[in-house]
DNA sequence: CGGGCGCGGATTGTATAAAGTTTCGCCTGT
DNA sequence: ACAGGCGAAACTTTATACAATCCGCGCCCG
């Protein structure tokens, strides 16, 4: 009786409903399926997953405590829009702690793990030959979710994955328009460091690669002409 | 104007059930009223808040999510059991965190701050005379949040709102027998550093308070027997 | 003709009830 | 006497029904 998988916390490959729909509804923002300010009404998901609205709400609370997701108060759920201060301050937290991260997987280095680095920019750079922009954004943040994952900081990955899942809302909001899929040529400089054990190096291209993700950016106040009025009566 | 609380995601005064639940059971993990391990029945606390399961349900969901509540499938919601690896990581992540936060309160200071500031240190030294142990350990953890707040990073804030709680619980299972509550001296050297705008000594104070902390802990596996046996068995 | 007001539809928030699972106690067999 | 299995109780989980709230639209009044 004590060969049964015990799902301790929360299983990662998620056997239950509910987190079906948590990484069906992540996967389609972060692949910018879904654009911020869309409602995401809790009938609706609930007939596309078969799932009854009990299920759909729980989903729906860790979105949003997760920061991908705004739940207003008797209006719905709808997908976060970030501010320009949100973006400012994600990209500082990312700064800051990704080079950590980055120096505690060269701790954790090992066959395996760059091989697993390796096939994942293999599969970068096909998306990005295919002209597959969906699939470019998610591998690219999966990329940096995987160095999280071999840290093997529970703490700084569950961080990050909140960071990126922002980021990736955010990218869809202020980056400017010409700007061509950069991430895979720095992805592969940073595995070659990590590969190395070059902890300078490593550290020093994660904190250029984010640096350069940022300065595509425009930060400008949202184009929503509504937001402005609300910033100017707010107070 | 710019003092406007905008009830954005989560109101601070928390008008709804819900939050009070969750700053209820927040508050008394974080006092040590209730000890890891304790079982949070729906049933139980509903009653005592007047509330149905299903927003007892809703906060405990939360408070999982904050990491101080571990919910086990079919099992109920119980309160978290730091492991010596999650302290280790979660007093690295402040040490990582926190001088940065301090740096940018510095940015944040002004008179009303300041004043604030200072009367948590009367409060907190009103409840080390009066030996009043539940409220320092309460007032000790907000003192960090305090200067969080001030810094005006929403997402720094909510990373240290998590790790505060886990420290909590981490301090109250491995803290040495005979240390003294240490901590407001080091928080007043913080403040002066603060109120002197001498960003150096802020973050250094800051990362030695935290080191001594950490340093008074004794991360062994846990005491009780029936937890050493789940990580014997578990591996 | 324009603006305030009230009503209807829809959606969310909450509570309650049914269903599944685990755990504990008891009983029987050896 | 002890080990093992059966059964009932308690709990969580899930689904459904009810109540409260908000948005949009038409109507009446100025």
């Amino acid at each position: 009786m004590a060969a049964k998988p015990r799902p301790k916390s929360d299983a990662p490959d998620a056997s239950d409903r509910v987190s079906r729909i948590r990484e069906g509804v992540t996967a389609a923002i972060l692949e910018h399926r879904l654009l911020p300010g869309i409602k995401l009404g809790e009938d609706e998901i609930g007939e596309i997953y078969g799932a009854s609205r009990t299920l759909v709400r729980t989903a729906l609370q860790q979105l949003a405590h997760e920061g991908i997701v705004s739940i207003e108060k008797n209006r719905g759920a709808f997908v976060a829009r970030p501010t320009p201060t949100d973006a400012r301050e994600v990209f500082e937290a990312r700064r800051m702690i990704e080079p950590v991260i980055v120096d505690h997987a060269i701790d954790a280095v090992a066959p395996a793990w760059i091989d697993r680095l390796q096939h994942h920019l293999a599969e970068e750079r096909a998306a990005e030959l295919c002209g597959d922009a969906r699939a470019s954004v998610r591998l690219s943040g999966e990329f940096h979710r995987l160095i999280a994952e071999m840290s093997g900081h529970s703490i700084y990955l569950g961080f990050l994955k909140e960071l990126i899942a922002r980021s990736s809302l955010i990218i869809l909001l202020y980056r400017r328009h010409d700007t061509p899929a950069c991430g895979t040529a720095h992805h592969a400089g940073i595995v070659e460091a990590i590969a190395r054990k070059d902890r300078d190096a490593a550290r020093a291209l994660m904190l250029s690669h984010l640096k350069e993700i940022e300065a595509e950016l425009f930060l400008k106040e949202p184009a929503t002409e509504d937001a402005r009025l609300a910033d100017v009566l707010g107070a």
